[in-house]
RNA sequence: GGAGGGAUGGCAGAGUGGUCGAAUGCACUGGUCUUGAAAACCAGCAAGGUGUUAAAACCUUCCAGGGUUCGAAUCCCUGUCCCUCCGCCA
């Protein structure tokens, strides 16, 4: 959520700052409903008081035993006038407040303009991708012979998600566990285990709700919840409504957690293979920091990403998200795309992104600053990384020409050692 | 699933219809004392909004949403969550 005093204050240069995202801003809408609000706040406000002030004589009249009867009937119609002030007031105010929580976050200044991922402007790259004296295989055929299973899992749930068996289910738990170990070990990061469900409060909070609903699991139940996205909901929502120390800064959380995602409007694509699943495993860093450090934060939260990437020696990108390409809640992204062999192109596998003080706004996560004023935190997060997409990279990447994978340095211990993983057990 | 109890400031915890936004304690901030610290003592200390150069002033908020009343933290209804006991259970 936006600053409504800034919009208040320069509803135009706010709009202009929202068009790079491809937003548009109605300005007359909002100074139209503000000016409403303003007059009806007020109105409401001069009623209540004139209501406590009657009311309070009434009671010290009645404390000195004097007749109230005249002073109840000067308050007469009052109340039938502040009855309808307030409706009035807060269908306004809730008109406000829907069209504030649909104002996506400003863009950085340094976010490039754009329309689509074409326009991403890269930043770096790490690794040279490999030259393979065969043809390289997708890691769909590679495992063609059960480890990766995607005709069952269509039997069992539907299209888009898989069985993986013997080596292939172990070694996206050794990815798992060597990940949040080094997060944990090298990065100073605090694991997190959270619930999976997560209540309409809290998608709206991570910013999720209302306008990425179509995206999301929605439970049939009486209560209104959803599966998670991403461990992004649950972790951040830890602080919602909480007022920290300053002293507590940065909050460092990772945590893993299976991703649920109904892929809504990406009919057709990446249909085949892992790429992109309702259902996927994802190592996820979360970062509550005070706002004087997030940029730098972005930077060091960006390289814990990378570091992933570099232990296991996977060639990889990254890339500054344009203005039409960056989500609803982020201020600027990052992504980190790793190199796959069988499509020739770097693939998304990290999102490293700055929100501000966007969804702690929403949140209501704040801290108490050393002067004692309260202030609203500044929130990140990024993958640290999609696991399911590492396994994809690693066999990809690691592939020989035969049924073996060779294991990076860093995974073995993982992996009891091993330097080559079969596909076939 | 059955029975009962509860939700109040950063935390703990009083408050059952009227100067209650709310006692008290802890924590925190400033000061006195001290070589320094601790202790003791004094003072300050909820959030959000309107408003103002700044203040003052005003409004809202005691889990959430409805209701009763001139007036609700307090009474009534509904929901959510927590606790205790019984049952069931990975």
């Amino acid at each position: 959520m936006l600053d409504i005093k800034a919009l208040r204050a320069d509803p135009e240069q706010i709009a202009q700052a929202l068009a790079i995202k491809g937003y548009v801003l109605d300005t007359q809408q909002f100074t139209e409903i503000e000016e409403k609000r303003k007059r009806l706040q007020s109105e409401t406000e001069t009623l209540q008081n004139e209501r406590n002030v009657k009311s309070k004589s009434i009671g010290q009249a009645k404390a000195k035993g004097e007749d109230i009867q005249p002073l109840l009937a000067l308050v007469g119609d009052l109340g039938e006038r502040l009855d309808k002030a307030k409706a009035e007031f807060s269908l306004v105010q809730e008109e406000q407040q829907t069209l504030l929580m649909s104002i996506p976050n400003l863009p950085h200044a340094s976010v490039p303009a754009g329309r689509d991922e074409s326009d991403n402007i890269e930043l770096h790259k790490w690794g040279v991708p490999k030259e393979f004296d065969f043809t390289p295989l997708d890691h769909v055929d590679m495992t063609a012979s059960g480890g990766l299973d995607f005709e069952t899992a269509a039997k069992i749930s539907g299209a888009r998600y898989v069985v993986m068996r013997g080596n292939l289910a172990r070694l996206q738990r050794a990815l798992t566990q060597f990940m949040l170990d080094h997060h944990t070990q090298v990065n100073g990061y605090q694991e997190v285990y959270v619930p999976f469900i997560v209540n309409a409060d809290s998608m709206r909070g991570t910013g999720q709700l209302p306008k990425a609903a179509e995206d999301m699991f929605r439970i049939n139940g009486e209560t209104e919840t959803y599966l998670i996205p991403t461990a992004e909901v649950p972790v951040t929502n830890i602080y919602r409504g909480e007022i920290l120390n300053e002293a507590d800064l940065p909050i460092r959380h990772v945590c893993h957690s299976p991703c649920f995602r109904s892929e809504a409007g990406s009919y057709g694509r990446d249909t085949r293979g892992m790429i992109r699943q309702h259902q996927f495993e994802k190592v996820e860093m979360v970062q509550l920091v005070h706002p004087d450090t997030s940029w730098d934060t972005l930077d060091t939260l960006t390289g814990h990403a990378e570091g992933i990437l570099q232990a296991l020696e996977l060639p990889y990108r990254a890339v500054t998200l344009c203005g039409g390409d960056l989500s609803f809640t982020s201020a600027k992204t990052i992504d980190l795309e790793v190199w796959l062999p069988s499509q020739g192109q770097y693939r998304e596998i990290s999102s490293c992104s700055n929100f501000l003080d966007f969804q702690a706004r929403r949140l209501q996560a704040r801290f108490r600053n050393e002067a004692g004023d309260i202030e609203l935190v500044h929130t990140l997060n990024g993958s640290g990384l999609a696991v399911g997409r590492t396994v994809v990279a690693l066999l990809e990447n690691f592939q020989t020409n035969n049924d073996y994978i060779t294991i990076p340095d860093a995974l073995r211990p993982y992996l009891g050692g091993v330097q080559q993983l079969s596909l076939n057990d």
